[in-house]
DNA sequence: ATCATTGCAAAAGATTTGCAAGGTC
DNA sequence: GACCTTGCAAATCTTTTGCAATGAT
C-alpha cells in the first residue's frame, strides 16, 4: 500500500519525534528505545500500513535467526494508539483490519481504494469539504471529520489481465 | 442504530422474501425457517444493525428461559453473508464491527454518525456522485463505490449534558 | 433418498490485557 | 527507588469452519 502521488506537504515547526516526545512528556509518560525505534521505521517513509507489517518488519522472530527485530506485538499495537492520540497517525478501518498513515505534517486526503492490487491512491477535495460541511449544517451537526473510500478498479489493474492482491505479497 | 428521516423508496417488484427466494433457488440452495424468519425479521423495520443485534434478538439464551429465539450465531452470520451476496443487504464497518443496511429497494446514500450515541444519519447527495466520478475520471479510476462517513455530534446530544452509547443500551 | 443446512464446539484473525521482569527518570 | 514499559501468555471480540445430526425437495 504505498502512495502513488503526492500531496504538498505541510510546513511544521517539530519532527515526528519531538513532537511526539512531547506528547508523551504531557502525559508523563516515557520515550523508551521501542517507542523511538517505532516512529523512526515509521516515518522513513509516507506509505499506509497496518499492524501486521510493523510487526513483520520489527519483531523478533524465533524461528529464523534474523533476530534483527526489537518489539514485541502488544508494544506495536500499544504505540500505534499512542500515535493516533497524539495526532501524528491517522488510522481506518479497511476490510475489517486497521490502516494507519501520517497525519502529522500532512494535509487531509481522502482515498481511492483499488480492490485488485489493494493499493490506496490519495487525492484532495476542496469541494468535499464544502459538501460535507453543507449537508451538516443542514443537518445540525457538529462534523469532527470524515472518511471517504472511493472503490474500483486503478488503471493499471484495469489495463493488466490480472495482479495479486498486495496483501499476499505481504505475509 | 435508528434513521432519523426516511429517504424516498424505490419501486421494486419482489418482496425482500421473494428476491432471496428467487437468489436461493438460482444458486440451488433451500429456503429455510431460519432463513425466512432472518429476513423477515430484518425488512420489518429499516435500521442499521449488527450481527449481535441479530444474535440477541433471535438467538436461544441459555441462561434464560425467554427462549423465544430460533438461530444459531454462525447461521445468522451465513445468511447475512448471503443477504449481501443477494443484493439486499449492504454492509460496511465501523469501529471494527461490520454494520448492515437495507439495500434492496433503498435509495444510495451516505452517513453522519454521531460519535455520542452512535446514531447514524442518512443522507442523498448527487454532488457526491459526481465529484466521485469526476475524481475517478481524472485518476483513470474504474468506480465500483464508495462509502463516507461524516463523523461528528448530531444537534441533539450536542444539547444534552451525557448521553449513553447506543451501543450500551443495545447489551 | 439425496444433498443442503443447522447448531455446536472449536478455530481463526485482530487487538487488548494481567502480570512479573526490566528500563527510565 | 518509584513508577512506567516491555514481553509473554492468555484473554477478548468478531467472524468463520469442521462435522455430525437434522431438514428440505
Amino acid at each position: 500500500m504505498n502512495q502513488d502521488f503526492s500531496l504538498g506537504s505541510v510546513e511544521v515547526a517539530l519532527t515526528p519525534q519531538e513532537r511526539f516526545e512531547e506528547f508523551l512528556q504531557s502525559r508523563g509518560k516515557r520515550n523508551t528505545q521501542e517507542r523511538k525505534l517505532l516512529v523512526t521505521h515509521i516515518f522513513s517513509h509516507h506509505d499506509h500500513f497496518d499492524a501486521n507489517q510493523l510487526i513483520d518488519e520489527l519483531t523478533v522472530r524465533k524461528d529464523t535467526d534474523k533476530a534483527f527485530g526489537r518489539v514485541s506485538r502488544p508494544t506495536v499495537y500499544r504505540t500505534l494508539n499512542e500515535l493516533v492520540e497524539a495526532g501524528l497517525l491517522r488510522k481506518f478501518e479497511l476490510d475489517g483490519r486497521a490502516v494507519y498513515e501520517h497525519d502529522y505534517g500532512y494535509p487531509e486526503h481522502d482515498h481511492l481504494h483499488c480492490t485488485k492490487c489493494n493499493r490506496l491512491f490519495e487525492f484532495q477535495s476542496e469541494e468535499l469539504l464544502a459538501l460535507r460541511d453543507a449537508v451538516a449544517r443542514e443537518q445540525r451537526f457538529r462534523v469532527t471529520g470524515h472518511r471517504l473510500i472511493i472503490s474500483g478498479v486503478c488503471d493499471e489493474c484495469a489495463s493488466a489481465k490480472r495482479r495479486m492482491k498486495r496483501k499476499v505479497d505481504l505475509i
